[in-house]
RNA sequence: GCACCCAUAGCUCAGCUGGAUAGAGCAACGGUUUUCUAAACCGUAGGUCAUAGGUUCGAAUCCUAUUGGGUGUACCA
């Protein structure tokens, strides 16, 4: 049990024993006493004033005495105005490192027996990934690896959208331009090839347009009449009708998209239990649809059309069936979640795809609800906010996108001339020199984008690259590095004692205090699908590592039983960053 | 129009279910290296927490209104 669980249920037996009053734990709340005051817990007394009849502080110091008689971990308190702050033992927290911190399992919860899926990515097969996209890989990774040591059974799929008439623009388009131009003949990266054909296409398609508009038609109706545009919805048609030509050339362009992908997913350190393929889903759900028909969920206009009412919900009315009897969007995420379920029988499932999908989110949970999906309550849009550049939005076919590719060759190239600019890499072999450039960049990268709370917007100034001082990854790789580097001096393998009986340094005790929040920080990133406040932890962390380094002499201290100590804080504090980081998707350096 | 999200230092962000004098990083200025890695550390300066009300012993945090920004509201995905 945790010290301040024992506070907690002592406080509960304190209240009940001076105040006659039985107290819900809920309604007793502890909080981290600040810096300048001594003590390292605080309770606020506030609250209990209603029963006690006295003043706050009159209150804090019988609690106080209480806690400090009951509990022996307690050996001190002060009180200040109405809080209460309680100094807990050197012994107590010195213990925490040998019995829990130095524990290779620390943070890792048991199993809860529930399995949940993350899927996220889930990109269109027209156009080679952006900085959003990154955003979106990144968080639907590290949500990931919390709710896996948190304790779930995790599935982490792609739900690729791999049909449309988008693709079939780019297909359109290399058609008549191509020239046969391909992967190999180019040494153009497959994704950015089939990208580059859809960027030609709205050329195009904007050439016609304006033809059109000099030729009187208005902007509308030259919009469905451009040729080049007729000829993609054809193809699109004949697509659905497996027309072997447009089958055969889609696959060849997907195949090449999919190699460029996986290997920037390669680069991003994501991977996948499973890919979900639309073409292979967008036919579903239309069982649902009578399904909710049958249910009178939703209902049938007289064009043939299926729609239901949300308006008793606050919203509006959706059309979830066409009039000719296709499906739109919904239809198919309405199969797809259904198939999805069945596949895996999870417990939860959470969507990590952008905020301007909100609505969509909130309208497809709540019908799979009312059709009486049991399971539709562990549904989950972890929403994240865009990455707006300072120009504003990204849009790909105006070529205001940050490449994933570029920007991640160009993270790698500014810590490899960051890093030689420094002078540390001496003795590194090529290959330990390329894999640090890449740790480096690829947590500046991350870092970058992981410690900014999902839902808000990310300003992202190409001009101002990522920075590496600071609040930054490479700032907390570099702390992680420093301190193998004192434990491989010392020749450090594993804890050395654990019994150490001395008086703590203000900054050990800190570290200690700080290094035992790392399983709570876990459960809160946890239940709010939240990296950032794991990002925000570990900085924490590291700042105070390096205020202990420049105060406290580790391998020059004289009593070897401080030495020792220290040197297994230090183990401890590596440890924790690594996992941390490890949440992040980001691996840590032992030298840098 | 309606709905949802956001607003904290010059910039980028923390701030847990309401609690003490609102915290970091960057940028600015000053200091620290014959001692374990200076991608570090220490210090100075910088805030009417968008505005106005309300609830409360107590509000950046909760409620209402207003302003500003973003997104959505398609028989597109």
């Amino acid at each position: 049990m945790t010290i301040e669980n024992t506070i907690l249920q002592h406080i509960q037996k304190a209240v009940s024993s001076l105040y006659q009053i039985e107290l819900p734990l809920e309604q007793i709340s502890l909080q981290e006493t600040r810096k300048e005051f001594e003590g390292q817990i605080t309770v606020v007394t506030f609250p209990f004033t209603r029963f006690s009849k006295k003043t706050p502080e009159q209150t804090g110091v019988e609690i106080g005495e209480y806690l400090k008689q009951h509990i022996t971990e307690v050996i001190g308190f002060n009180v200040i105005k109405g809080f209460l702050n309680l100094s807990v033992s050197d012994s107590y927290w010195i213990e925490q490192l040998s019995h829990a911190i130095l524990n290779p399992q620390y943070g890792q919860f048991p199993l809860n027996g529930k399995k949940v899926m993350v899927e996220y990515s889930s990109p269109n097969t027209n156009k080679p990934l952006h900085l959003g996209h990154v955003r979106n890989n990144l968080l639907g990774y590290s949500v990931a690896e919390i709710l896996s040591v948190y304790g779930y059974e995790v599935i982490k799929v792609n739900l690729v959208n791999d049909r449309g008439i988008h693709i079939c623009k780019s297909m359109l388009a290399w058609q008549l331009f191509g020239n046969n131009e391909t992967p190999q003949s180019s040494g153009l990266k497959g994704d950015h090839l089939v990208g580059k054909y859809y960027v030609i296409f709205d050329q195009k398609y904007k050439k016609q347009i304006e033809a059109l508009k000099a030729s009187g038609q208005i902007e509308e109706e030259a919009k469905k009449n451009a040729a080049i545009m007729r000829q993609a919805q054809q193809m699109l048609l004949d697509w659905e009708a497996n027309d072997k030509e447009v089958k055969d050339l889609w696959k060849k362009m997907n195949g090449w998209v999919y190699t460029g992908f996986s290997e920037t997913y390669k680069k991003l350190g994501v991977d996948f239990e499973k890919f979900y393929y639309e073409s292979e889903t967008y036919l579903l759900g239309k069982d649902i649809i009578d399904e909710g028909l049958d249910k009178g969920v939703f209902f049938k206009k007289e064009d043939g059309s299926v729609w239901i009412d949300l308006t008793e919900d606050g919203l509006d009315q959706k059309l979830v069936l066409r009039a000719d009897g296709t499906s739109v969007y919904i239809t198919q995420d309405l199969g797809t979640a259904q198939f999805k379920y069945e596949d895996f029988k999870m417990d939860e499932s959470i969507y990590v795809v952008g905020n301007e999908q909100d609505y969509h989110f909130k309208v497809l949970f709540l019908i799979l609800d009312k059709l009486g999906k049991t399971w539709a309550k562990g549904l989950h849009h972890l929403s994240y906010g865009m990455v707006d550049l300072p120009s504003g939005k990204m849009k790909s076919r105006e070529g205001t996108v940050v490449d994933a590719d570029e920007l991640i060759d160009e993270m790698i190239y500014t810590a490899k001339h960051r890093t030689e600019e420094l002078g540390k890499v001496d003795g590194f072999s090529e290959d330990e020199k390329h894999n640090l450039y890449e740790m480096i960049g690829m947590g500046a990268l991350k870092y970058f984008l992981l410690k900014v709370e999902p839902k808000k917007r990310l300003l992202f100034d190409p001009q101002e690259s990522i920075d590496f001082q600071g609040h930054t990854g490479p700032f907390i790789q570099y702390t992680h590095a420093r301190i193998r580097s004192v434990l491989a001096k010392a020749n450090y393998k594993e804890q050395i004692a654990s019994d150490y009986k001395f008086d703590l340094a203000s900054v050990e005790r800190d570290l200690l205090v700080t290094l035992t929040k790392y399983p709570s920080i876990i459960e809160a990133s946890a239940k709010e699908y939240s990296p950032a406040h794991i990002a925000n932890y570990v900085f924490e962390l590291a700042k105070l590592y390096n205020k202990f380094y420049h105060e406290e002499p580790i391998l020059k201290a004289e009593d070897p039983n401080v030495k020792n100590f220290r040197l297994d804080l230090s183990a401890a504090t590596s440890s924790v960053i690594n996992k941390g980081m490890k949440l992040l998707g980001i691996t840590v350096p032992d030298r840098m």
